[in-house]
Parts: C-alpha cells; sequence; structure tokens
DNA sequence: GCGGATCAC
DNA sequence: TATGGTGATCCGC
C-alpha cells in the first residue's frame, strides 16, 4: 500500500504543478426555474404548493407527492431547472458577440449580470464564480436562490472550499457512487483525497482518477459554445441543412469509418462520431 | 460494439 | 422518502 500510496502521490504533484488558476468561469443558474415561471406567469400559485411534472395524452404523469396536512409549505419537487437559460457558462472578458465588458471585478459583474436577468425575466438566478467549471457550477448551488459565490483563485482557497463539502454536491456523482464511498467512510471531499491510495485500488483508472481530480478541486476551463437566438423554423431548418451539407462533406473528405470529425460552424464546434 | 448502470435535469 | 422520463456517458462484457 505504501508503494501505491507514493505512486499516487507522484501523480497528485504533477497535476498540482499543471493546476491553472488562470480563467475565471461563471456558472449561472435559475432558481427553480419552471415553478418560478408558472408562479411569475399566474401570480395565485405563489401561494400553493408546486408539483413539476408533465402530462401526456396516454401517460399522465404527476411528480406530486404531498403528505397529508403539509399545504402551506409550498414544497416544489423535482427542482429541475431545464431550460436555454440554464446551465450558461460565460468567461469573463468574453470576447463572444453580444458580450458587454463591466470595468468592474468578476463580483460585480455576475451581480450586474443577475440582475440583468431579473429585470428582464422577473426571475431570479444564482450564480458561482470559480477558476474552472467543476467549481463554478458547485459554487452556484452555495448560496441559491438568488445568490452567489466565489471562490479565490488561489490553491488553499479552492481547498477550504471542498473540505468539508459532501461528495454528493459533486456533479457525477450520484446516489449510487455516494453510497460506495459511504462504505468507505468518504463523505466529504477531504476524505476522497485522504483515501486516494485506496480508492486507486478500488475503482477503475478513470474513475480514480476523477475522485482524485474532485478532491484537488481540478477541473475543465474549457467552456462550451451555443448557438446565439435562432427564432424561425426556417432559419433553424436551414441551419440544419447547411450542418448536414457540410458533415457530408467532411465525411466525404476524411473517408468514412469510425472516424471522429470536428466540424466548426457559425463558431461553434461540433464533434461527429460516425459508425465504424 | 452492445446493453445495463449511473447521472443530470 | 416505494415518484418519472429522457438523453448522455461510463463501464463491463
Amino acid at each position: 500500500m505504501e508503494t501505491i500510496k507514493s505512486q499516487v502521490d507522484k501523480l497528485v504533484i504533477e497535476l498540482e504543478q499543471s493546476r491553472n488558476l488562470s480563467s475565471t468561469i461563471v456558472h449561472i443558474d435559475m432558481d427553480a426555474f419552471y415553478a418560478a415561471v408558472e408562479m411569475r406567469d399566474n401570480p395565485e400559485l405563489k401561494e400553493k404548493p408546486i408539483a413539476v411534472g408533465s402530462m401526456n395524452k396516454d401517460d399522465m404523469n404527476m411528480s406530486a407527492k404531498f403528505n397529508e396536512g403539509e399545504v402551506s409549505s409550498s414544497p416544489v419537487l423535482f427542482e429541475d431547472s431545464t431550460s436555454p437559460m440554464d446551465s450558461n457558462l460565460q468567461q469573463s472578458g468574453l470576447s463572444v458577440e453580444n458580450s458587454v465588458v463591466f470595468g468592474t471585478s468578476a463580483e460585480e459583474a455576475v451581480k450586474e449580470i443577475r440582475f440583468r436577468i431579473e429585470q428582464k425575466t422577473q426571475l431570479t438566478a444564482s450564480a458561482g464564480i470559480a477558476p474552472n467549471t467543476m467549481l463554478a457550477k458547485m459554487c452556484s448551488d452555495r448560496n441559491k436562490p438568488n445568490g452567489q459565490y466565489r471562490i479565490a483563485p488561489e490553491r488553499l482557497a479552492v481547498l477550504e472550499f471542498l473540505k468539508d463539502l459532501p461528495i454528493r454536491k459533486v456533479p457525477g456523482i450520484g446516489k449510487v457512487t455516494e453510497k460506495m464511498l459511504k462504505a468507505l467512510g468518504i463523505v466529504t471531499c477531504s476524505e476522497l483525497y485522504q483515501q486516494r491510495a485506496l480508492l486507486s485500488l478500488l475503482f477503475s483508472e478513470i474513475s480514480w482518477r476523477n475522485f482524485l481530480d474532485i478532491s484537488l478541486g481540478l477541473g475543465s476551463t474549457h467552456l462550451e459554445k451555443t448557438f446565439s437566438e435562432i427564432k424561425t423554423a426556417e432559419d433553424q431548418y436551414s441551419l440544419c441543412r447547411e450542418l448536414c451539407r457540410d458533415l457530408a462533406q467532411e465525411l466525404q473528405k476524411e473517408g468514412l469509418k469510425g472516424k471522429t470529425v470536428t466540424l466548426k460552424l457559425k463558431n461553434v464546434n461540433f464533434e461527429v462520431k460516425t459508425r465504424a
């Protein structure tokens, strides 16, 4: 085990040396989006419990589950926030069209962004500011709803944030992984780090490497770009045609078998995997 | 490469 | 905490 541990620690040193704190990533997340929209559009609902669900023709799904006598506390179940506004990652000092330069700190800029969102939509958002996307996402949760949180771009600030953070809060760690780790006595991110050697024996390479990244607060600074708004069906359709045409051309050029082709269109990268 | 498990929303 | 559905990704075979 000692030799295992020293091998893992060699990797830790490498990872530390390549730690990148130079980006400022902002994750903005709408608060209880579905429920908030309904309450905005029908203020009568503000007094009432709200459940989010769907109603298909032959399948009626209501995700409501109320305990008797619990009508006044307005439980919001399945607090999903799937929407165009959700999960918008932005990078400070961004060079996208429609971007605005704020002559101020990231925190003030993000306050301004959230303020404008609320002015425009009557909906609140929370935000996280951090050196990478994983941390930014977790930060946006910290002061939800209608709040924000920043991790300073310093190693110790990152580790301090993670110290007592339950691993369940980490994106990618769900119910099952939580249970497995709990069985090993691992609940917090610092415990995840302490058990790094053990984890390297019990889990696949990819898994324990991921655990190690998490426990060190390492993450990507790469951002996905989305399309700018495409309003009409005609424009959407014509963009679709353009995509297909370019893809076909690209495949022709590369040879059709089992390749991953990267298309750049409208400043958006597409990775297309083709069947072998 | 396929199917099942896991996860985010 | 006996609930959904969907689409993506991972993982083992």
